[in-house]
DNA sequence: CTTTCAAGTAACTTGACAGTTACTTTGTAT
DNA sequence: ATACAAAGTAACTGTCAAGTTACTTGAAAG
């Protein structure tokens, strides 16, 4: 009895290859086109797998999507929780993730207009996750390394507005500041921003060492 | 030679009525499923009339699309023009906007997603409308009321962000307040919350009266 | 009255897409 | 070897949606 452990024959069959090459291509669909304007078909070519398999391993079109979502969810928990603390560092660490990965911040914007303020997919896990971050938001105050006097959900939802926001909105960022979201100089000069930004959140009346 | 002026009856045939309608029920369609998720046959029912018409008078779905944008655009313009300068008005009355037309928040979303970093609909019309907002971040930074030591492209940017996200994203918000961001509680508090906010935007590095 | 053109309608065409059917291939266990 | 189940394929089906065709109705100018 010998269940295929080392099968990597490249010619012959791998379902586990497979599944990851449709997760690949679906990943990429969805958050390109959302939901609706998505179609089965390109993912599967660009999978280089039949249609028929998707219907397979993931039951249908919402299951798949489902399934991506589940998985940049706890990729990204995973991120965060590696993340540093102080604010100063954090703001413009949080702005890089969505420059990086820019696929992540479209899939919310999807799942927003698609489902708006309904219950959310993986809801569960993703409400443990923010409960997370809001405790630390708190801890974070209570340090006096963020300004107490602010609500500490309002304040996390904040960071991620600032952090998060030119890259779902890239029209509107080039407007404002002439320079395409892309650009190396637009990152350079947001995180800037964010670091000098980072200070007044501290709630700077005192000078920094007493 | 009558050339209809005032051509109200009810029953007859009237095409600004007709093209109002049609408009109307564009934008309620565009914004909730956005330009592939919506329908032009439930365009042409809501508006109580045939889908020729429609073609008639905008061409192709993606013309009317743009047409309800433009609109859109010059309504929204139109009332910033009025909002109120200090920012500690301004944050808060930013927020109500958003709140209260949530159809525009939702537009532009779609508009972020299907075209991305391009070109964007009626370009030339909204360049101007935000640089004339920069300019007026300027004179604020100018007159003491916003920290002057802020891009001000990058500062619009981020009130932007601050008062649009929560209605962007209503999921996140919701997870990370608890409350739903049509609740009147949501409202109110996160319009005090932008209030105070609008106090550490000023770079109180000074008392208020010197 | 009648011509004329914009306003309006219903039924149709065409293509695309989600999901299915009926079938073949391949690895593994007995 | 051979039975069996999972992996894989090509061609199909039903539905739905954008856009069109060929026609009717209404108002107003001469």
């Amino acid at each position: 009895m010998k269940t295929g452990q080392a099968t990597q024959k490249t010619g012959g069959r791998n379902p586990q290859q497979t599944q990851q090459r449709i997760l690949e291509a679906a990943v990429q669909e969805f958050s390109a086109k959302g939901f609706a304007g998505a179609r089965v078909d390109v993912i599967a070519r660009r999978a280089r797998i039949n249609k028929r398999m998707l219907y397979h391993y993931f039951g249908d079109k919402e299951g798949l999507f489902r399934e991506v979502l589940r998985r940049k969810i706890a990729e990204r928990a995973a991120w965060l929780a590696t993340a540093p603390e102080e604010p100063m560092e954090r703001l413009p660490a949080w702005f890089q993730l969505a420059c990086r990965d820019r696929e992540w911040v479209q899939l919310l914007q999807w799942e927003a207009l698609q489902w708006g303020e309904k219950k959310v997919i993986d809801e569960e896990r993703r409400q443990e996750n923010v409960a997370r971050a809001v405790e630390r938001v708190r801890q974070q105050q209570a340090k006096g390394l963020l300004d107490p006097d602010l609500d500490p959900g309002q304040l996390l939802l904040s960071m991620m507005a600032l952090t998060a926001y030119p890259m779902a909105f890239p029209q509107l960022a080039r407007l404002a500041t002439g320079l395409s979201v892309s650009d190396e100089k637009f990152q350079k000069q947001r995180e800037a921003f964010l670091r000098q930004f980072a200070v007044l959140l501290s709630g700077n009346k005192a000078g920094p060492t007493p």
